[in-house]
DNA sequence: TCCAAAATCTCATTTTTTGAAACTTTTTTT
DNA sequence: AAAAAAAGTTTCAAAAAATGAGATTTTGGA
């Protein structure tokens, strides 16, 4: 399929400024120490630039050698602790989703807007056989999608016209919306009732609903949506879940936003 | 002249590819979602500069950006997930679990919070028959665990109320908080006391104590637990042990964050 | 609506990175 | 203990990228 492209892949050229952050990311995913020689093999680079690039992290604080293999040191360790701990929230976020998904017994996802797509943040799956098969990091279209629509209907008027007519319609199932008009009929309608529903038209068989997960100041930040099989998970079935994910979204706003209390019991 | 012998300083000369770096170091140093204008105000790099990198490390999916902030991506989450878990102080944490695993005669965990519950990243187990069954790298539940309820007691109070409400509050014990109410409430005086106690709420006979390893900037980063059969560790003796464990823990955020003593005795 | 601040674009210059090849050190094998 | 293999280091010219000033556009607030 033409649209499951997942972007900036990791051959797709790295700047050199990012390569660094690159080995970074492939340290942290093997999970143990390793040597320049190791971390080539999973790469593939040139063995001097590997070698350079570890020399450079290494002089900068950023890794240690023990025994001639490289760990993350003092300064990564720091900066990673900053960072799980700004994120402390996705935690939140991802207990959220799981308890959603246990309530429906369906696939529940979290989907932000980006300028390929809609893009799969979080997910928790059910153990259901049937499966969506997209993995987290996936961009998916804007028309055809509960959440892209969801997304659509929360621009200003001007945008969400200039958005529908600029997009490729293409019909992924014959459900899709080939025509902006239509299109933008319905946008209106979500808008109006607060939730937006996929009926089969991304993939033949599947339907959901999604719901917005709006910031402080009620702006549209991502899309909450629970996707299932149309035999079991029928539009009705859909709708019937939109107060409980509307609470659902309402708790991660409030994990995600909301301002910090100065702690007093409670 | 030899005068700026100091070689090798962060001011000094920072490569290119070490200034992405940096900016996320500034990031997670912040501690809060910034514009790229902030961040210049705290680095004083040329705004097209602080602007380019930023937009770099945005297509790199390691930042996301939501109403004109930046926030770290899920790629830079994951990064920072992998290397706390195999920093260079390992080693010596180790060794530190080891003594107090001798010092109090149970089974001593290092734990860390992640998005599916709290993982088992280090232990060192006695020789007694009695031991809980968990292999490193489990995930264990935040609302029965000692080390569990004392992370939730470390966020901030809009974000520990949503996660309370969030978690599936299953009764694994006669003694495991099923209400919200009561876990925020011993949540709150977790924060007060400075330690966690696991009272028979996770397996029936079992019980821990967890106090928490801060790093530089005092910082949650992981939960340094004690666990012990009831009959012969109680709730009393697991207080007792309270001193103990908060100087290990001390011990452990000096290894992993302290810039090196000069050979002072602690 | 207009205005100021923030963000983006353009481009010549400077600086860095790159990676092949030769070379040295360390580790393993015989 | 010597030989062989693997890992790591140094050198260097070409290629690529980063840089940052200035001009331009966009954005959010009054």
């Amino acid at each position: 399929m033409t649209y499951t492209n997942d972007d900036h892949t990791d051959d797709d050229h790295m700047p050199p400024n990012i390569r660094v952050l690159y080995l970074l990311e492939v340290i942290a995913r093997i999970g143990q120490p390793v040597t320049p020689t190791e971390l080539n093999s999973h790469i593939g680079w040139p063995k001097q630039t590997v070698h350079r690039l570890c020399q450079t992290m290494l002089k900068a604080g950023i890794l240690e050698r023990h025994n001639r293999r490289l760990y993350p040191g003092r300064r990564a360790l720091m900066m990673a602790t900053g960072l799980v701990n700004q994120a402390a929230g996705r935690i939140g976020v991802h207990q959220v989703l799981q308890r959603v998904s246990r309530r429906f017994g369906e696939t529940v996802n979290f989907v932000r807007p980006e300028p390929q797509g809609m893009i799969y943040v979080d997910r928790v799956e059910t153990n259901w056989a049937f499966r969506v098969a997209l993995p987290i990091g996936t961009h998916v279209p804007f028309h055809c999608t509960a959440s892209g629509k969801l997304f659509m209907s929360s621009l200003s008027s001007a945008r969400r016209r200039a958005m529908v007519e600029a997009l490729p319609l293409d019909a992924l199932t014959p459900n899709t919306h080939t025509s902006p008009d239509s299109l933008a009929r319905e946008l209106v309608s979500i808008r109006k009732d607060g939730y937006s529903l996929d009926r089969e038209e991304f993939h033949t068989g599947m339907v959901a609903i999604a719901v917005p997960v709006t910031d402080a100041e009620g702006r549209f930040y991502a899309a909450l949506a629970v996707h299932g099989p149309s035999q079991r998970f029928s539009l009705e079935s859909a709708r019937d879940s939109f107060d409980g994910m509307c609470k659902a979204a309402a708790q991660i706003s409030t994990i995600l936003f909301e301002k910090d209390t100065p702690d007093s019991a409670g």
